[in-house]
DNA sequence: CGGTCATTTGAAATCGTTCAAAAGGAGTGG
DNA sequence: CCACTCCTTTTGAACGATTTCAAATGACCG
């Protein structure tokens, strides 16, 4: 199902039937289930395909020789993993199943087949790829500049948002898939850091997470907390998504 | 001149004359220069044009509401600013000029019709924006998981070899406009930090900063030091660049 | 000459790490 | 069903990397 590929992307622009019908067939290409902990790739590889998440939590990771690991990007259902890596020899990262997973292994020509579509899914498409790049950049920003009861805010704030985004939440509940040694490789802390903030932000009345659960109290309160400032979600083009009769 | 640009992507291919030509016109738009400190764009501009770096650095930041300002991206010589930013309505971070800046501002479509040139052209043009995420990659595991020493480490020496992937360096040395303040906004920490750092890289042989001009006195031992992997630069396709005769 | 910016140094404070250990849950094989 | 292992969460105490605060110096500029 594409549908929370669709989804996200109607948050940048409406789909029309047949742009939506070309997703859908996406989604039905060489479905594939990995089991968590399994890799999509390992840095090294040459990527041939690249995937739609359709169900499940991934990651994107890079270790040092030391062992050393961080964790660099989330995959969330609808999310599409390297749509245009081929172009580079060697994957430069790993990208890691954080759940079960199901995904669509989509060969890349018939993805860009797909993207030209329509020039409007073409740029939905692009909207989505530079989407991603913003949210490095703010990863970037909290890993220097916010503290860990900030980061933590911050990165909980922005997965309750992008679940949002592709439907995945239940009032101000959504899965939160990252154990809490995940979360200490996603904010560059250590576990038992990260442990005792969660405690904080608890006692604090901003969230919980409970049984892979995630419960926000405060929305509000926890993007303050955060410094969260949602723009470079790029969620809402000003008074919405453009009109399907849009050029 | 597009000659660092050209220089850059012919890392990855050998260009044709004429792909070269299609390059060169696209730096004599619209030249402009601009003062060290002064902002291309601010975050929240609508972006208009993308820039093409003729001469000088500069770099991409993001600001907190409370002041803290985190570099995330180093602009040099040969680099494109946002080719395709103007899919997403406002910049979602700022980019300055590091020194005197020399920029050629490109339409667009005027881009993407170069772009179009050549198939070669347009997945050098690729490569070139994904190298740019995999460096983005690469310092989100510098900020996560490097110690100081060898963050500081780490970010001199791929200046050090983005100079030298566009003939910017002299032997083992080049420009390195950063200051102090520049170099802890870049890797998350304070200037006092970095002062003492660059001390004791300096007492460890590996390299020194005077004047703006870096001199790297061991590299080897430098990318020890900083466990720097050259895979992330994606800069020689094994084997060399391909043929210009390759499809 | 005064002002701004960059560099440098010292001393004290703190945030986050490290080390160590215990306890709970889930899955597996005997 | 128990014993066992692995993973995750939790807590305490000590340590240390980096920050903070403060101040001095030097270079450059109008």
């Amino acid at each position: 199902m594409a549908e929370h590929l669709i989804r996200k992307l109607e948050n940048y622009v409406s789909l029309g039937a047949d742009e939506k019908a070309a997703l859908r067939r996406l989604a039905e290409r060489a479905v594939t289930t990995l089991d968590a902990r399994q890799d999509l790739y390992l840095e090294g590889d040459q990527p041939e395909r690249m995937h739609l998440v359709l169900e499940g939590y991934a990651c994107r990771y890079k270790l040092l020789e030391d062992g050393r690991r961080q964790i660099v990007g989330l995959f969330l259902p609808g999310d599409l993993c390297d749509a245009r890596m081929f172009i580079l020899r060697r994957m430069d990262h790993s990208v890691g199943a954080l759940t079960p997973l199901r995904v669509a292994q989509i060969d890349q020509h018939v993805f860009l087949d797909v993207a030209d579509t329509s020039p409007r899914l073409t740029r939905a498409l692009w909207w989505n790829a530079l989407v991603e790049e913003s949210i490095s950049r703010e990863w970037l920003t909290s890993l220097g500049q916010r503290s860990a009861y900030e980061r933590i805010a911050h990165l909980l704030c922005e997965f309750f948002l992008r679940s949002r985004a592709v439907a995945l939440v239940n009032g101000y509940s959504c899965q939160m898939p990252l154990t809490q040694l995940q979360l200490a490789d996603s904010t560059g802390l250590t576990a038992v850091h990260v442990n005792r903030t969660l405690k904080a932000l608890d006692a604090d009345g901003l969230f919980t997470i409970n049984d892979r659960v995630l419960h926000v109290h405060d929305l509000d309160r926890l993007m303050n907390a955060a410094m969260f400032n949602i723009n470079y979600l790029h969620l809402s083009q000003e008074g919405g998504p453009l009109d399907t009769n849009d050029p």
